[in-house]
DNA sequence: TATTTTATACCAACTAGTCTGTATAAAAAA
DNA sequence: TTTTTTATACAGACTAGTTGGTATAAAATA
């Protein structure tokens, strides 16, 4: 069926350029790396992308989809363990070191990131988009430390904004340094800091 | 014999490419765009540098030089002003804070996290030199928290490797988010939050 | 003068994107 | 049912422009 292989092989090529995009860039990544690495020609490519520009917005698109659905999937799940919002909070970060640490390699990195320090290689609205994202994905820690902090009110002055920012930080710049070290886990322990400081700051 | 003339046209070379790289990535960017930018022409280019790949190794030699410095000063700053590890570590992040406040633009951000997310750019002895560069400033600052821990055991298990990673995740981290968000102010904010982390482990 | 530094012209390889053509399967017409 | 038409999904040659790099000569500078 035409409509299969049609996703299938669009699957497959924005698979294969995000891969090779977190380790050479995106303007480092030519058309003709993606079709080698897919085992497709340019006509196949140019069907399913009209330019190289498009491709970077499907790619951006697609892994925030992606990671908002995992951080979704990870919230209901400590939601389920827990209805206290400091202990759900606990256990969605306990889950997601989990995640991190079932993986063998270190990871490929964030496409987020990887934009970012090639910004001027892509139009405004995918600017846009990321930094949106980063709001929104801020929002969701903001909401969960704010629900904290009404039912245990902390005695140091703690800001939740501050907070979520202070987690985002700390997985991009995990990636950075889990890729550069080598080191799978790395990401796992600096996000097992945190819980210890939110830990610190809400237990008494 | 390098004269004037030679290093101030290989420093602007340096200061252009690493300005460009920020923003467009290694590969993004042409060598005729730092031509264009320097103000200069070919000739003049390939007689500093030999090749693209030696500009590359030049701008990360240069970058860790200068982080390593500014890293000494505000150390040695901060001895001056206690000798006793604990508030001597967080003058220090005090004043880290105070230089990235400083600032009224959002940061350039760092050529280490740039080249990770374009490692395969790049040959191996960049790749190693900037893991080594990483592994160096993690022991500077765990070397300064084992200083800490010395003096004050803290109640809970704590590992002065794991905190050393964390602040890094937290400054490459913060570099990325301060871009994309056009927020000068938020690396500032999350170191903040680190120290305050610090005094909440060792402080009683 | 002798050396260092820069400009100009050029090349081969690679870049994103276009073009024409084709195999296949579904839909329409006979 | 059989034939014709159309839409889908791709192949691969081709183009105009860009890339890193070189050869050589002209300026500066010492």
């Amino acid at each position: 069926m035409p409509t299969k292989k049609t996703n299938s092989t669009r699957e497959r090529i924005l698979a294969n350029a995000e891969a090779l995009t977190l380790k050479q860039g995106f303007a480092g990544t030519s058309i003709d790396k993606i079709l080698t690495a897919t085992g497709i020609t340019k006509g196949a490519f140019f069907y399913h992308f009209k330019s190289k520009a498009e491709l970077a917005r499907a790619l951006v698109e697609r892994y925030w989809a992606r990671d908002y659905q995992l951080f979704e999937q990870l919230s209901e799940r400590a939601d389920e363990l827990s209805n206290d919002p400091l202990q759900s909070m606990l256990i969605f970060l306990k889950l997601f070191e989990e995640f991190i640490e079932k993986w063998e390699e270190p990871p490929e990195g964030c496409i987020f990131a990887s934009y970012v320090y090639e910004s001027q290689q892509f139009d405004e609205a995918i600017g846009t988009f990321i930094a949106d994202g980063f709001k929104e994905w801020k929002k969701l820690y903001e909401d969960r430390i704010e629900q904290i902090m009404k039912k245990y009110p902390p005695q140091i002055k703690i800001d939740a904004g501050e907070l979520a920012e202070m987690i985002m930080c700390i997985i991009e710049g995990g990636f950075i340094l889990s890729k550069s070290l080598q080191d799978a886990k790395l990401i796992a322990r600096s996000v097992k800091q945190f819980r210890r400081y939110l830990q610190l700051i809400f237990e008494r």
